[in-house]
DNA sequence: CACCAGGCAAGCC
DNA sequence: GGCTTGCATGGT
């Protein structure tokens, strides 16, 4: 990969399994949004980008190259090599299948705090909604910037949340999910949840952490394990990947009471990704099972 | 009008 | 432990 810069653009030449629509759409983010000419632009880490792509050359806007190193460099995980954990994944044809059908997702490394919320606010909704919900959460507690004269807002910080209780979050429209957003401001503020231990504790006990928090079960706790943590030894089932490790992995799955063990076991270390594949395979095709 | 959306907690047994 | 039910809201 070969990096070139100018006063507020930074350009990635030669940059391999990344598309921008198989790691937007994939379902692990909510705060990037298509624009009309393919690029997208989004909110992370307190700033604001549009990235675009003309096959494997990548363009960064609104940003530079210590920026790039420091934050965006990780953020789209560059360093790691997607092809060989494709190419261990791809054990059976329906895997070959899913990876090469979404060749180009790459697990963002996004905010735990952020990604926590995100995850609560999905159970039992639709995208479109929970991205409304958080743009609203958003504009009321985040801070608010600029980009190419359009204003954006930050996720907030769990400090600047501190306090909130269910009724303060009615506002939001999220239902029943703002007494576990007020759950989650009170036990990460008070300590009760350390989230500082998340990325590195075991991965049973991080997990059994994550779900003192009200709203959070097995699933939430996995993708916030998954998208917020990096730890791609977790299985998240939701209804999607039910449907499709029944239907695609029947010898395993049909008297497999536990889809997530059996997708642990099936798929090994890199599980987390393997999930991804299925999901978007799954889901993009409208796949009936 | 039903029924569903990247589930979960509470109440049963 | 497993199984059932209610849950806020908005879209189809």
């Amino acid at each position: 990969m070969n990096i070139s810069f100018n006063r507020n653009t930074v350009t990635l030449n030669g940059v391999k399994d990344f598309s921008l629509a198989h790691t937007f759409l994939c379902g692990q983010c909510f705060r990037w949004n298509e624009n009309d000419d393919g690029s997208f632009s989004g909110v992370a880490n307190g700033r604001v980008i549009k990235i675009s792509a003309v096959n494997d050359n990548i363009t960064l806007y609104n940003t530079n190259l210590q920026e790039f190193n420091e934050i965006w460099s990780n953020y789209f995980d560059f360093s790691r090599n997607y092809d060989e954990i494709k190419k261990e994944l791809s054990k059976d044809e329906i895997m070959k299948r899913a990876t090469a059908y979404g060749w180009g997702i790459r697990i963002l490394q996004q905010d735990l705090w952020e990604t926590l919320i995100s995850f609560i606010i999905s159970q039992s909704n639709n995208i479109p909604r929970i991205k409304q919900i958080i743009e609203r959460l958003c504009e009321s507690y985040g801070d608010r910037i600029f980009m190419d004269g359009k204003a954006y807002y930050t996720f907030p910080s769990y400090e600047r949340l501190k306090g909130c209780v269910a009724e303060d979050l009615a506002h939001l429209r999220a239902g029943y999910r703002a007494k576990y957003i007020a759950d989650a401001v009170y036990k990460v503020n008070s300590g009760d949840v350390d989230l500082s231990l998340i990325k590195t504790l075991p991965l049973y006990e991080a997990k059994q952490s994550l779900m003192n928090i009200n709203g959070i079960g097995h699933k939430v706790a996995d993708c916030v394990l998954l998208f917020g943590a990096g730890r791609f030894g977790v299985f998240p089932v939701d209804t999607w990947i039910e449907k499709a490790m029944r239907g695609l992995y029947p010898c395993v799955c049909e008297n497999e009471k536990n889809i997530r063990t059996a997708g642990e076991n099936i798929f090994g270390r890199y599980c987390g990704l393997a999930q991804q594949y299925l999901f978007y395979y799954a889901r993009d095709n409208k796949l009936k099972f």
